[in-house]
DNA sequence: TACCCTCTTGACAACGTTGTCCACCCGGCC
DNA sequence: GGCCGGGTGGACAACGTTGTCAAGAGGGTA
């Protein structure tokens, strides 16, 4: 900036002026800035502006990873309401770690963003206490905050869509209703579990839950045992998108490797045909054979929500935080619809 | 700071060189100064940090979109190598526009990225120039910069792909094999149109190429052009991984929606069987019935191997630039092993 | 005791910007 | 002619950090 000022022939103060359009300046002196600046290929450094003026005009989100399609379609509809406010994006993925998710969330203080959409992957966030107290503004998504942070909170409506799946399977006329989610640590996966327990009420039978997470080998593991109860469920729930998936392909009845079995509906180990709802649509659920029955969220609308909860308090809100539950959708594709033992008769 | 220093009785410099680790501290004073940090909740300001030093810790990342699988997995494979070198990472979607591109390279150069990996959206890069002249390192990923731009580039093996792809379906006894692409302006469309051009020598005909993109409409369209030929192809070489879903999707012959016809292969409109591979892998391609076939490519591998490149720049490497192109893959799994008219009997 | 050396600490300038305040020029008015 | 006011431009400090350099303390040596 000094050298585009000696190149001008003016003083520093009104190529600052010429660069942030502040009024004052004479047309004929702002055109000879501007060329000088087009001639140096000038840019202004952003740290000083900062350093300066406080505001970075950067907002940091944290999920557990880009690479799953839910955070992927929540951090674009971040990015795309950021962009609205002339705000860049910096992300970071916890992987499920708390010490990730501190390490990151501090990352982006010590960098000064102007606001913070997190979803939390640990339970105490006292550490973001100093933060909220220095005025940063900051939003949860999808989890809520640990026990005494008082901030904006985005959820889904877990407990109710669970219970939807629920619901939806017992007028198919399933009363063994196996459960298979994440650890029942994680927020989502409890609330999704009590859902499921209360709309099943007197039916609910404790070995029929399985939560051991979304790898491979427990799933196949949990689904063994299932199979081979004396009173084996008769339909699924599962309780996120990567666990469906999971569980669809360590059932044997699927096509093209099913061997002993005609294609077209899901089976347990065994043989058993099973009905199939899962929480969280996933892409290509509409292709299999039978389309598999969700219950679904809007990533992408619960990324805009948090977007905009934040910058409506990056613009000055300062009322009493809130909770958002967002809707979730039933959307019927076939596996959730394979009559059970006490289906009504057509 | 200065409140720490007068807090623990210091000066200024000594609770920079507490905070930066530096060498000629008194265990006993940074111990004193250690506590009021902790007490008084300070975390340094990285932007007066930056003025003075120039290194943001920071590298940019601009992709087409971080819903698509393909840059979601790239985009974590870059964090994670960012995370190893101590480095955050700012992202953002150009959407396939390289005006929005162009702002976004800008606005992380005013922010004052350590270095940027850029998939292009555009083919003129000349306002990158100064960048590079101010010695802020670049790497290009997945398409080459336009003219004149002399940076790291990693690509797929792009045309080498699309004839693996093309011979294995040769190779099955297919000579009528059609190739739906993206438009040809985007350099991979291009490239892979190449290779699947060159390896079918004299078998070519231009009535089998159909690039007008992924939308669902113009996807249509081609395929009851296709289907409508004289001499219509018997096999389908898909160009990418929406492209391949979008068509499974136009496709009537499959499972719980085909009505006259029986499952386990694809059809083309009008019903004759069609084999198929794609380019890219997806999610659950090997759920579908039958599994669909696919060249497959690494994004991470490539986001990997991209940042690699752009931290042995920020090393000190001033080699020159190079150009790195990763391998893919063949991945059989029953769409592309239907047999054709010319098949060799067993 | 004088000297030198090392270890620790501090004063100060500088990074590039913006906010505050003041100086200047010009025309019009009393 | 003196004064005022608006329009323009510039000098300077400040933001929070780090690099440079020097000063002081303490110990060892001549």
């Amino acid at each position: 900036m000094k050298d585009v000022a000696s190149a001008a022939g003016v003083a520093l103060k009104t190529v600052s002026r010429v660069v942030n359009d502040e009024p004052g300046v004479h047309p004929d002196t702002a055109e000879r800035v501007r060329a000088a600046i087009e001639r140096l290929g000038y840019s202004r450094n952003e740290s000083a502006r900062v350093l300066r003026s406080g505001r970075t005009a950067t907002i940091g989100l944290v999920i557990e990873d880009v690479a799953d399609p839910f955070y992927s379609g929540l951090s674009r509809a971040v990015e795309d309401v950021a962009i609205e406010h002339g705000c860049l994006l910096m992300s970071g993925s916890s992987g499920e770690q708390p010490g990730r998710e501190r390490e990151l969330v501090l990352a982006f203080c010590t960098r000064r963003v102007d606001g913070l959409i997190v979803v939390p992957a640990g339970d105490d966030h006292a550490y973001l206490q100093p933060e909220l107290e220095t005025g940063t503004p900051v939003v949860f998504a999808d989890r809520p905050p640990g026990p005494g942070l008082d901030v904006d909170t985005v959820l889904a409506a877990n407990a109710d869509g669970a219970a939807i799946a629920v619901r939806h399977l017992l007028g198919h006329g399933h009363r063994r209703i196996a459960f298979l989610g994440d650890q029942p640590t994680i927020y989502t996966a409890a609330e999704r579990l009590r859902g499921y327990r209360e709309a099943l009420g007197p039916l609910f039978d404790e070995r029929l839950v399985a939560m051991r997470g979304a790898a491979p080998g427990p799933v196949r593991e949990e689904l063994a045992r299932l199979a081979a109860l004396d009173d084996p469920p008769t339909a699924l729930f599962t309780g996120n998108g990567r666990l469906t998936v999971t569980v669809l392909r360590a059932l044997p009845g699927r096509q093209g490797h099913d061997g002993p079995y005609e294609a077209g509906r899901w089976r347990l180990p065994g043989g058993r045909p099973v009905a199939l709802v899962g929480f969280d649509d996933f892409e290509l659920a509409d292709l299999l054979a039978p389309g598999v029955t969700v219950v679904a969220q809007d990533p992408a609308g619960m990324g805009r929500a948090a977007a905009e909860l934040l910058f409506r308090r990056l613009g000055g809100d300062t009322g009493p935080s809130g909770r958002l539950e967002l809707p979730v959708r039933l959307v019927p594709r076939g596996s959730g619809e394979l009559p059970g033992p006490y289906a009504a008769r057509a």
